[in-house]
DNA sequence: TTGTACGCGTTATCAG
DNA sequence: CTGATAACGCGTACAA
């Protein structure tokens, strides 16, 4: 099929270590076969072949990616920026997406490491594929989500600072009666989130009301379901937070199914920019998460481990959010 | 680093021909010997390398995707749909993004072939880089965009009938001042859709204004300072077509920006759905491409090639598109 | 500066 | 049913 390393030699005449030379370290070939062996490779449209490069070198220039959900446009936009770093770096990337399901998870975690990639970066929806990469010494980063127990690095943001912070710009507007929209328990973001959240409210002496606080599966048909059940009760929160995109969305098209208006009659708050929201009316007011760093953060640590296993501690970086101002939120008179 | 088949051979006491099999064709191996082989991979975490077994086999099980922009919510969907498809088939993807970069497109598709990939599915930005992947008999399907001279098989959709539909719409609705935001003239799917446009005002003998004819490169950006320039002239079209997503999005901002309310001002009706449309109030009246038919067919032909290389002869598949009604059209008085 | 020969981890051919 | 052994296309000691 396609033209091997001797066929490149045999048109230039010379010997397949010569022609390996120009393409590996060409200061010690003469300028004359350098020449000759080019040329011989254009004829021929010759391309070194990366798979049997990898089976000697064993590096395959291939990093794996697994992500949870790729509908979701945080990871969405996660993956260009990391793809885009990794390609500058020579790295061509596996896209794998798990949906949310730890059994195909493992399935892909388990074909990355046949494909033998040199390393993963992974938004771990369970422990256990996480366990799996570093029982088998792959290199791996964990992105957005992680587990205190495997020593691995970890690139994410601080999830706590941006739900605390947004809680009490809720609560400034004069907002007490908060519903929450989260996501799992036992999701490392969630969790932190629901933390920062709490601790606002603490520090507000509002007290939570815990039928306001809906755990809603980061999905958005459960925020809308949710959503949907508290208007139709009779006294339901002035405003929402919901914890990323999809629950926002939901609460949104349910807050319209019920005929009421943003921010006029509620107001809602989010984690994460949701689609189409620089033309949305009125534009949400949300927490933004360095999305772009959070991508080359990650692929850059991933790779500096790759191409220096000299094993320092492991880094937990975490990266400072940012609340961006919508139309969303309705000031409310205190009643104080 | 990884245990090889050597060492699973070992442990089972077997030789590696053997492990191969029980791999392979368990059918033809002893019960007892299968159990031992297998206890022995599972003993060591054993998994096959894909890379020294494609070196062998001359088949990677992989496919590459080129396409010109991953921001675009078209080809973003149209990726999920294909990654699934192909998940399912056996096959992993590498996922470029030529960023509608010529030359970009072709460092990929070389890259690609250096990975030897058992086929692409490519978006093309130019001619190059289908021609390239011709000449070295690179399994190819061609979508969305195509080219007639070049012979690879092709899945498009019909977009000359989607924009001959949507303004056959536009104009039943009184609008006769229509601006159109059309993208590359070269691209065959602008070329076609605006050929529909300009047939379906031929039919109704209404004229088409030339200055209300903008192209965008389907550009957001293009898009804003087209309409915010006709806006700004005196008079301007009552309704604009914009012929993808990205444009739609460049014309709403700037129609914002005029303090002018769709569809109360002025109508707009688009190709492709804007991300978020489902929550946009008023919903963008739109043509709906087949997007997740679109990846499985595509998928499915080129595996197909891939698996039966006997040639038939190329096919050209166009799928039909749909018009998803909104709220985005002003029906105007007919002043006939 | 250049060439020969071996090994990387599989599959597959041919005997047993 | 099972086992030596030669490819596959490249990188690299080692030799010249």
């Amino acid at each position: 099929m396609s033209a091997t390393i001797h066929d490149v030699a045999k048109v230039a005449q010379v010997s397949v270590r010569t022609v390996s030379r120009v393409m590996n370290s060409p200061g010690v070939v003469s300028d004359k076969t350098i020449v000759d062996v080019r040329r011989a490779m254009e004829d021929l449209g010759y391309q070194p072949s990366h798979v049997a490069r990898s089976l000697v070198t064993k590096k395959t220039n291939t990093i794996g990616i697994v992500m949870p959900d790729i509908k979701n446009t945080f990871f969405n936009s996660w993956f260009r920026a990391l793809e885009e770093y990794a390609g500058q770096s020579g790295y061509t990337t596996f896209l794998c997406n798990a949906d949310e399901d730890p059994t195909k998870e493992m399935k892909f975690v388990r074909l990355l490491q046949a494909h033998r990639v040199d390393g993963v970066l992974i938004v771990p929806r369970s422990v256990e594929a996480v366990k799996y990469l570093v029982k088998n010494k792959t290199v791996t980063v964990l992105v957005d989500r992680m587990y205190h127990d495997v020593g691995t690095d970890v690139v994410s943001t601080d999830h706590y600072d941006g739900a605390r912070r947004i809680t009490e710009y809720l609560i400034g507007m004069g907002h007490e009666r908060i519903g929450v929209l989260t996501g799992p328990d036992f999701m490392f973001p969630s969790a932190e989130r629901y933390r920062g959240f709490c601790d606002a409210m603490k520090g507000s002496e509002i007290r939570i009301v815990p039928q306001f606080v809906k755990n809603c599966e980061f999905k958005e048909k459960r925020a809308y379901d949710a959503v949907d059940e508290l208007l139709t009760g009779g006294s339901f929160p002035t405003a929402f937070f919901a914890f990323n995109s999809l629950t926002a969305i939901g609460a949104i098209k349910a807050i319209n199914s019920h005929g009421l208006k943003i921010p006029d009659d509620i107001s809602l708050v989010c984690y994460d920019e949701i689609p189409g929201n620089d033309i949305f009316n009125p534009k949400i007011t949300h927490v933004r998460q360095p999305i772009v760093e959070l991508g080359h953060r990650a692929t850059r640590l991933l790779i500096d481990r790759i191409e220096n296993p000299n094993r320092d501690e492991t880094a937990k970086i975490f990266l400072k959010p940012e609340l961006i101002m919508g139309e969303s939120c309705m000031k409310l008179r205190r009643n104080s």
